[in-house]
DNA sequence: AGCTTACTTGACCACGGGGTCAAATTCCGT
DNA sequence: ACGGAATTTGACCCCGTGGTCAAGTAAGCT
């Protein structure tokens, strides 16, 4: 690789890092091609595709961060704290970083190593919802899926409010907390039951949302 | 008005209520034009507007809907089912008909009447959010800006699951009501306290979510 | 039937997204 | 400093959206 390359390569790298992290993992190729002061041909030519970008850019990034808040969560010595501070903290995530938010509910289908990324954290979220469960402060009803809808509904709500009223996703997930407790539970729920390719389904319809 | 006009006219109307209701207020112009069979610059002639074509046939619908659910909501005995029941019914609204929730979570900040029918529908909710509270069996900390939130997350959700899971919102739904009961309540909630233009700002924003 | 006028059409504009490729440029080994 | 090869560029294509308007068409009055 020729020298001149390499630098736009790294420039192409730094600013599709700024715009994933401002605007999520849609931002326009041709955007970040234009911030890397480059023509988006170029971009086209070093990385070939957006998911490759997303790989070399946000991956890592992402896996260190999620996993990060999965150990801090599992670190808590009471499981329900820990259980809300996992939902907190990814909620969160979602207005501070719309690209790792992308991840996590699997809103870019796209990409193989997001894709495992994804699996991993949601693996993670099952421990903590089990361990949770498993000390009874959990109703047993609440199933991983049911996690991913919250943050998906979430994430839609965080952005709309971000520049206006920042703090507004933290009632509503409040308010979804207080009836994840177990004692909350007043009825038996309508059946969950999604296979794992129609969770997928579902996840990339919720990605369309954008 | 000639003949022909009128019967174009009553052709988009007819396109524009089937695609309203399958795809919500944003389907595309061109799109009505070319299921009523007519030329796209045939309905920017009869019309002029996205907006004139929703007041003509969306606005009494939706008005008639969401009245009829406010009023059975209020005829329940019991406050609390009468406010779970309005809770569903409009969840259920916005995959039975994303024209009306878009009505509803203010989606279309454009047409004039909307706004109206969308103001006096959250004024019902007021009621009902408020004779629950007063009954004591719905938490005091909840407000109608706290269930607009709710209705524009469920109807993301609600629209990607509608063709793989298309119940899965019930169950979202119901954890939150279980939440929302007054013995939920566990922690003091941060803040809400919007004004109302933050408030139409946030709705719109949650608009360009679509 | 003829003619005026209302109406319709579809080519056209602008915008913004994804993506390609021939030609121009720049690097770097000799 | 030259020349071949790697790299970049930007004009070009696609698509779908909103929107306009001159020219063609047909309704319906007299």
């Amino acid at each position: 690789m020729r020298a001149d390359a390499q630098r736009n390569a790294e420039k192409l790298r730094t600013a599709a890092a700024e715009l994933f992290h401002e605007r999520g993992l849609h931002a326009p190729l041709k955007e970040i091609a234009r911030r890397a002061g480059v023509s988006h041909g170029t971009l086209y030519n070093l990385f070939g595709s957006r998911e490759a970008l997303i790989n070399e850019v946000v991956t890592d990034l992402a896996a260190a961060r999620l996993g990060q808040i999965a150990e801090h969560a599992l670190a808590h010595d009471d499981a329900w704290d820990g259980f809300a501070y996992y939902v907190e903290a990814l909620c969160e995530l979602q207005i501070t970083d719309p690209a790792i938010s992308d991840v996590v509910t699997g809103r870019y289908p796209g990409a193989e190593s997001l894709m495992v990324l994804c699996e991993r954290s949601r693996a993670s979220g099952t421990r903590i919802i089990e361990r949770a469960q498993q000390a009874g402060v959990l109703r047993p009803d609440f199933t991983r899926e049911d996690l991913l809808f919250l943050l998906g509904a979430n994430a839609v709500l965080a952005r709309a409010t971000k520049d206006t009223a920042p703090d507004s996703w933290r009632r509503s997930v409040a308010f979804t907390l207080d009836g994840l407790r177990t004692e909350a539970a007043h009825h038996p729920l309508p059946p969950a039951a999604l296979t794992a390719p129609q969770f997928y389904e579902v996840m990339g319809a919720l990605a369309d949302t954008r």
